[in-house]
DNA sequence: AAAGGTTTGTAAAAGAATTGTCAGGCGAAC
DNA sequence: GTTCGCCTGACAATTCTTTTACAAACCTTT
């Protein structure tokens, strides 16, 4: 699933030219140009990351900084700043950014540090950062996943685990038993603007099947509901 | 109980946002804005770490810094730094502080690291990796690292490591058999607030898998995790 | 039960994305 | 100025993901 981005910008010039150079990164943007409607924004489009103006209508960046933290809302923010303001104060403690660029700032800079704060904030990258509390081993039949070192276990035999793989067990794990439509797990494990009208996820299944030991005639622990989607039975 | 944290700081207005952020997050504080009585603080309160300012009326966090690890006071040290300032030297072996941020510092950031500090003290979560044995050699497949002397030895093969290979050699050690993603490895060896490319890892283990003899057709220790990152294998 | 239309299983090809590697450049230390 | 560690950009190589294609299985309707 894409990493949601939230810009809080007044001028609209900058607005388009900041959400072209995002969503051309992959990035998945929404905006408000009004300083009053930003916590509000936050609190619908809960973004991964705020791009946020100092200079704006309805209420300053800093006084979004200060109520958002005050709402214990820790979403990282990066304040755009124009030269000369005052931005020890803005990246300093009582406001709660995390850091800031200078207008004119160059887009490869915002870009470095976009991705600075995503990786401090564990929510960046890419894929399966996964907690580190959820990442128990846990067992499906004769197998063993281990979420830590990607590989399942049968006997004395060890298969490694792409990162999709382990996420669609992890999602078949903690519904076991339950039947997840096609839907529902194109949605958990390819995010919920994945437009695949494919095979795709049969295709992992196979895969699944084969390093669960899973393979052969009838499969016991990842079955097919036809019409449907699948099942875990560990 | 709640972790402890001592604040040494003369800057009122840092303290006070000092202080509050912490507190926020849970952590129980106490505060000092003189370095001549910072030392008789620690002694009192006891923390689980030093949030240490390097400019103080009566002694300068240098120099508290020495006191305490003179008299075999290990409480990790987080300095506060302003740009410019010598941070080689407090980093670095004379001093003994921990780590360090330069103001202006984003909230983030600072959490980030004080939690690490913490999580490598053993007084913050998962793993206790004790400063003491962090210095003991270890050996991966056929080579033995000696952290004392930077080097990697393969039978009369000697390689020099660098600062960052070892940095990283030891990240992976002591998480070993699990996967890290490059977040994490760059988090954890280049720091919070590195801007640059993720090219810059590739590399780093390309130089590690020579130095470990792991370098032909496929790696047997530094294995690559597509996607996420990578994982050590003894 | 057979036919017909769907849905799923599977392998192989195509397409994307990530990583490996090299060569060059920058800056600090010597 | 030279050396050394470190970072970057470019391109090749690799790996994963998605699509394609067709056979097999399934359900529904005769």
């Amino acid at each position: 699933m894409k990493t949601k981005i939230l810009i809080v910008e007044d001028d609209p010039h900058i607005l388009l030219g900041l959400e072209e150079v995002l969503k051309s990164e992959g990035y998945d943007t929404a905006s408000c140009n009004r300083g009053d409607e930003a916590v509000a924004a936050v609190a619908k489009f809960q973004p991964s990351l705020i791009v946020l103006d100092v200079m704006l209508p309805g209420a300053s960046g800093y006084d979004i900084c200060k109520q958002l933290r005050t709402r214990k809302n820790s979403t990282p923010i990066l304040m755009l700043t124009a030269k000369g303001q005052e931005i020890d104060k803005v990246v300093g403690l009582d406001l709660g950014a995390d850091d800031y660029v200078t207008k004119p700032f160059g887009v490869r800079e915002l870009l470095a540090r976009i991705q600075a704060l995503l990786r401090r904030s564990g929510n960046g990258g890419s894929v399966a950062s996964s907690s580190v509390s959820a990442d128990k081993p846990f067992k499906i039949g004769e197998a063993t996943i281990d979420p830590k070192t990607f590989q399942v276990k049968r006997g004395k035999v060890v298969d490694e685990l792409t990162a999709k793989e382990l996420k669609l067990l992890q999602v078949f794990h903690t519904h076991a038993g339950d039947v997840l439509s096609r839907d529902k797990l194109l949605n958990e494990v390819w995010g919920y603007n994945y437009y695949g009208t494919t095979r795709t996820l049969d295709q992992v299944i196979v895969q699944l099947r084969k390093k669960l030991g899973d393979h052969g005639g009838d499969p016991k622990h990842l079955l097919t509901i036809h019409g449907v989607g699948y099942k875990l039975v560990s």
